[in-house]
DNA sequence: TCTAATTTTTAGACTAACCTAAAAATAATT
DNA sequence: AATTATTTTTAGGTTAGTCTAAAAATTAGA
């Protein structure tokens, strides 16, 4: 049975895994884990050693089949949890992160596959994440940022970039949340802000927003 | 916040505060936490200087007022999980220790409180132990053993003193639960076993049985 | 390509929570 | 009350996970 610590590190490399094909760097890990790269080298060896990372010194880690269904079945708790917090216990998707962080760790195939169960076994996270089945298979959606979508198009949020509780409060405040659809009515090249339309509302997003708002393109 | 280790500390000398009036020792510490005496020194020394308990060397701990609510709220936490898993989640009642050992440790306000609405504020754990409030209060009702009520009498189930999985699961098979009536019909005073009906079933439970049922005294 | 900047690793140290073995205090027994 | 037995504490050590500072390797720039 894995530490705490260790599944923290598993999870970790597999977010950053998707972002790149190469190794992922120490330094990165350290980021990622608001540590310091020393202590990431340290435990990246002892994961090497329990054959749940590749690692090469200076040439970064990645996980291998065994770490990867580690991670994905960390996550998948995250994200089953996170179902359960908004579902059934009125928590906002904004208040949600802190509280799956401690229960990914509870142990206990039994109690995740009847919370699954009990949640009629959901898809998505309540940030539109796509949650892991118990084999550790992860179905990415392909989904497009806001900010590439063309001027009349159509789009459904999809999932959120950025999960901060300001970036979360600001999207409930304009009334864009999952399944929603939108009309980019305008863009304004020397900011990229864009003028949308939800529903009969119209009003401007910063591109900054809307690099972190997922959509899939509706034409 | 303190660490799940010493919120265990807390539990244990709570719960073995229940039993004598005096100062928990060291070695009924260790015991109840499987651990040596000389750890629990150790921790006892740093909890004493938290002002969770009261301690003088040699003389054994007791709780501080700041101590003991904070061991109701994790015992109050511990219940509240094992009435969630045992009503939403299908567990046995002789599953749901273990789990409930980890979720106990989850610091959330908001989480444990919602729960207890979403299971309509229940007052008991699946094994009848009463569930604190949010202040730390306990209602310990009266009970008394199995064993020591009289021929002809009835007494209603309403806990069990024995939590492990053989002795839950024998409950099982008897048809023996929390709310179940019975009638004491006979008791054999060569090894104190007892004959008992419940509902039209008649059958014979040894003293060690007996000794670990609680009922309340129906007359 | 050679030097400078950056990244990564090593070395050594710290804390929490545990341990063993020995010493000290308390309790029990004659 | 004196001795023995038991309990508790102290002293010193271990492990996991972290840290800082210095050394080594890699990458970038002139």
């Amino acid at each position: 049975m894995l530490s705490k610590s260790e599944e923290n590190y598993l999870k970790a490399i597999f977010h950053l895994s998707r972002k790149t094909e190469k190794g992922i760097s120490t330094n990165a890990i350290a980021q990622q884990l608001d540590t310091k790269a020393s202590s990431v080298t340290d435990m990246v060896k002892k994961l090497s050693d329990k054959e749940l990372v590749l690692y090469v010194k200076y040439q970064g880690v990645t996980l291998t089949k065994k770490g990867e269904k580690i991670a994905a079945n960390v996550i998948r708790k995250h994200r089953l949890w996170e179902v359960l917090l908004v579902e059934k216990f009125n928590f906002n998707w904004d208040e949600v992160h802190e509280v799956a962080e401690q229960l990914e760790h509870i142990h206990s195939k039994k109690l995740i596959n009847e919370m699954d169960a009990f949640l009629g076994y959901p898809k998505h996270d309540p940030h539109g994440d796509p949650i892991p089945d118990e084999e550790g298979n992860i179905n990415f959606l392909e989904k497009s940022l806001l900010s590439t979508i063309g001027v009349n198009m159509k789009a459904v949020c999809v999932g959120v970039k950025d999960t901060s509780s300001d970036f979360l409060r600001y999207l409930d405040k304009q009334g864009i949340a999952l399944g929603v659809e939108m009309t980019v009515l305008e863009k304004e090249a020397f900011d990229n802000s864009m003028r949308i339309k939800i529903a009969s509302n119209e009003f401007t997003i910063s591109q900054q927003i809307a690099n972190n708002i997922y959509v899939k393109n509706k034409g």
